[in-house]
DNA sequence: TTTTTGCACTCCGGTGAGGAGAGTGCTAAC
DNA sequence: GTTAGCACTCTCCTCACCGGAGTGCAAAAA
C-alpha cells in the first residue's frame, strides 16, 4: 500500500510539518479548503500568508497538498494524509468516558454473534461513522461438544456448541440411516477427543484419523469418524461481518452524490471486496488505515477505514473498524477503533 | 385507510377516466408533470388541448390531480393514485418469463430463512425496488422434534427443529442440574405429545398441564412440563423481516434528497415503523397497497407499499412486498408480488 | 537569504435580468 | 359541449456581473 518510509519527508522543516499538520486538522474540521490567510491567523508562528504560500507551494510540489481550482485553498492530498496520520497524529487516550461507555457495551453476556453486533452499533454510534466488525471463522473457534440428532430421510442434525457459546446447526445426509445411540456413542466419541479444540484443527485430525479407521474393526470409532466427516466436510468458509450505521455516511459532502453513495452502499451489501480489505487488515498487528485509493477499491475512493484486529489468548480472530470519508477525525477515531478491539478481546474470552 | 368506495366518483364520464387514466400512466412513465398538449397527441380521444385542460381542471377540483405550480401539468394525488389503482388498472397476469424465473428461485430447498432471503432479493431484483419479506412467527409453525442438551453451569440447550427445517435454539437456565438421561426422557415425552402441533398450542397446552402436574407422582412428566416450562417461556416474539435492494431506491428523483433518503433508511434499520405497517398488511386477503401519506408514517410519504400475505394450509404466516416511490408501475408490481407470495406459500408447503 | 508587501490575476458562488418553453385559465366563437 | 385565441404565470436556462477568497510573482525589507 505505499506506505512511505516515514524518514521521506525528512527534508521538511519542523516549521513546514507544523503547518501542515495545522492545515490538516483544519480541513478536518470543517471541509474547506484552507487558505493561507486563515493559516496565518489560527498558527501560532506569526508568518505572513506569503511565507505560508511559499511553504504551502513546496508542500504541493511533493504532493502532501492540492488545491481544487486555481484559487481556492489546499487541501491535503492521500499521500499527505498518509504522513499525518503516520508521523504527525498524536493519538490520546481515550477519555474515561467513552471508556466506560464501551465497557458497559461490552460487559453483556449472550454469544458472540450478538456481541459482534452490538460491537458494530456501538462503534458507528461513537463516531459517527458506519462501524463493522468480522465475524471470527468457525474454524478458529474452540469446540465445546458436539451432538448428533437423528432426523428423517437419512438427515442427521449435527449441533456444534463452540466455547465462546456460538451454537451451529448443520444439516447433513448420510448414506445409511444410523439409530440414535450410535450417534449418542459418536459423538460422545467426538467430545472425549475434540472438545476444546478448534475446528480446523479437528478437521485436519479427522482426515488424518480416516485413513487409519479404514480397516479397523472398532466399529463405535468408524461411526464417529463417519459422522465427523459429514459434519466437517463443507467449508462454507467464506467469512462474513456485520456492519452498523451505514446512514451516518449520507449527508457527508464528498459523499453527496447520490450515485456515489449508491454504488458505496451497494459494495457494502455485496460484500466481497469490503471483506477482501478486511481481510488484509487482519495480518496487520495493531491499527490499520486505509486511505482513499489506497484500498484498491473504486467505490471507497472518498472513503477511510480504521481498522484493528481482536484477538483471543493472543490468537487473531478478526478485525473491526469503522468506515468514513477520507476526511475524518483520525485523532479521536484511531483510540477508539484501537480500545474497542482490545475489549472485545476481552469480552470474548470471558465467553470462553 | 380510507379506502374510497369505489362508485365515488361514478359522477365521472367515461372519457374523464380514460384521460386520467392515460394521465397517470404517463406520470409513472417519465415523472414529469403531464399537460394538456402531451395528454391531446397521445390518447386517441382526439379531443383538443383546451377540452382537456377542462376536464382535467374538474378533475383537480375532486382531487384527483394537482399542479405542482401554476403552470405546470398536472401529477396525480394519492387520492388519484388510489383510484388508479383500484379501479382503473388493468392487472395482467405475469409473463412467462418473470413466473418462470420466481419458481426457479423458490425451488431451491433448504431452510426456511434462506427462502426468505431469497424471496426478498428476487423481489427487488425484478421490480428494481426494494423487496421485504417478513419472518413466520415461530408461534405459528409447527414443531417437529425437540431435543434438550445438558451443558455447564444449569444450563440447557434447547434445540426445537420446526416442520419447516428451521431450526431453533435457546439457551436456558435451570433451577437444578438435570442428568442427560432425565433430559433425554422429557424430550421423548414431549415430541410424542406435541409433533406436529404450532408453538402457540405447545405453549396453551404447557401452562394447563402444569396446574395438572403439580401434584402428579409421575416424575417423568414433572421434568418434561418443567423443562418445556423453560423453553417456552421466553416470548421474545417482535417479528422480523428482511430486506434487500434499499439501494434500489436511491436515485428516484423524489427520493433525492440525502436528508429524506437518509431518513427512510434509518426507519429501515430500526425496523419498529415497518413492521407495523407490513402487520397491518397481514390484516387483508390479497394484494394490499399503501399510497403515500396513507401509511401513517411520515419517512414513507414519498414512497408506496406493494404487499401480500402469504400462507401454508390457509394460514397465513407473513406478508411480503415492495416498497418503492409512490410513482412506480403499479400495473407491473402488483402481479409480481401477487405471484410471489402464492409460490412462496407453496414452497415452505414443500419445506413441511 | 528569508520574509513581507503589493498587485495583478483567477476562479467560485451568488444574484439578477432576460428569454424560451410549457402550461394554464378565461372568454368568445363555433 | 367543444374549440380557438390570448394573456398570463411559472420554471429553467443562460449570461453577465460582482464580491470574496486565494494564488503567484516581483520587488522591497529585514
Amino acid at each position: 500500500m505505499s506506505k512511505p518510509s516515514g524518514n521521506e519527508y525528512l527534508q521538511l522543516s519542523e516549521r513546514s510539518l507544523i503547518l501542515f499538520k495545522a492545515l490538516v486538522e483544519h480541513f478536518i474540521n470543517d471541509g474547506q479548503p484552507v487558505g493561507s490567510r486563515t493559516l496565518a491567523r489560527d498558527t501560532r508562528l506569526d508568518l505572513s500568508p506569503a511565507t505560508i504560500r511559499n511553504i504551502m507551494a513546496d508542500l504541493e510540489d511533493i504532493g502532501l497538498l492540492r488545491s481544487p481550482h486555481t484559487s481556492a485553498g489546499r487541501i491535503p492530498t492521500v499521500k499527505g494524509y498518509r504522513l499525518f496520520v503516520d508521523s504527525l497524529l498524536r493519538v490520546d487516550t481515550l477519555d474515561q468516558e467513552n471508556v466506560r461507555r464501551i465497557a458497559k457495551e461490552l460487559e453483556i453476556q449472550d454469544n458472540s454473534q450478538l456481541l459482534m453486533e452490538r460491537t458494530s452499533n456501538m462503534l458507528s454510534e461513537i463516531t459517527r461513522l458506519a462501524g463493522v466488525v468480522t465475524l471470527p471463522r468457525v474454524e478458529q473457534k474452540a469446540l465445546d461438544q458436539i451432538e448428533f440428532l437423528s432426523m428423517t430421510d437419512n438427515r442427521v442434525l449435527v449441533i456444534l456448541v463452540m466455547k465462546d457459546r456460538e451454537i451451529q446447526n448443520r444439516v447433513i445426509h448420510t448414506a445409511r440411516p444410523y439409530t440414535p445411540s450410535e450417534l449418542q456413542e459418536a459423538a460422545n466419541y467426538l467430545n472425549s477427543l475434540y472438545s476444546g479444540k478448534d475446528l480446523q484443527t479437528v478437521r485436519a485430525d479427522i482426515l488424518k484419523e480416516m485413513k487409519k479407521v479404514k480397516d479397523d474393526v472398532n466399529k463405535l470409532m468408524q461411526t464417529a469418524i463417519e459422522m465427523a466427516q459429514y459434519a466437517f466436510s463443507k467449508d462454507e468458509n467464506k467469512g462474513d461481518f456485520v456492519m452498523a450505521g451505514q446512514t451516518n455516511l449520507m449527508g457527508f459532502a464528498e459523499l453527496s452524490d447520490v450515485e456515489k453513495l449508491r454504488k458505496l452502499f451497494d459494495s457494502f451489501s455485496y460484500k466481497r471486496d469490503l471483506l477482501h480489505l478486511l481481510e488484509q487488515a487482519i495480518q496487520a498487528k495493531g491499527v490499520q488505515i486505509f486511505i482513499g485509493e489506497e484500498s484498491g477499491y473504486d467505490v471507497l475512493d472518498d472513503c477511510s477505514i480504521v481498522t484493528s484486529p481482536y484477538e483471543v489468548d493472543g490468537q487473531i480472530l478478526g478485525v473491526l473498524g469503522v468506515i468514513g470519508p477520507t476526511r475524518m477525525d483520525y485523532e479521536r477515531v484511531i483510540p477508539i477503533v484501537d480500545v474497542t478491539a482490545k475489549m472485545l478481546g476481552t469480552a470474548l474470552n470471558s465467553l470462553n
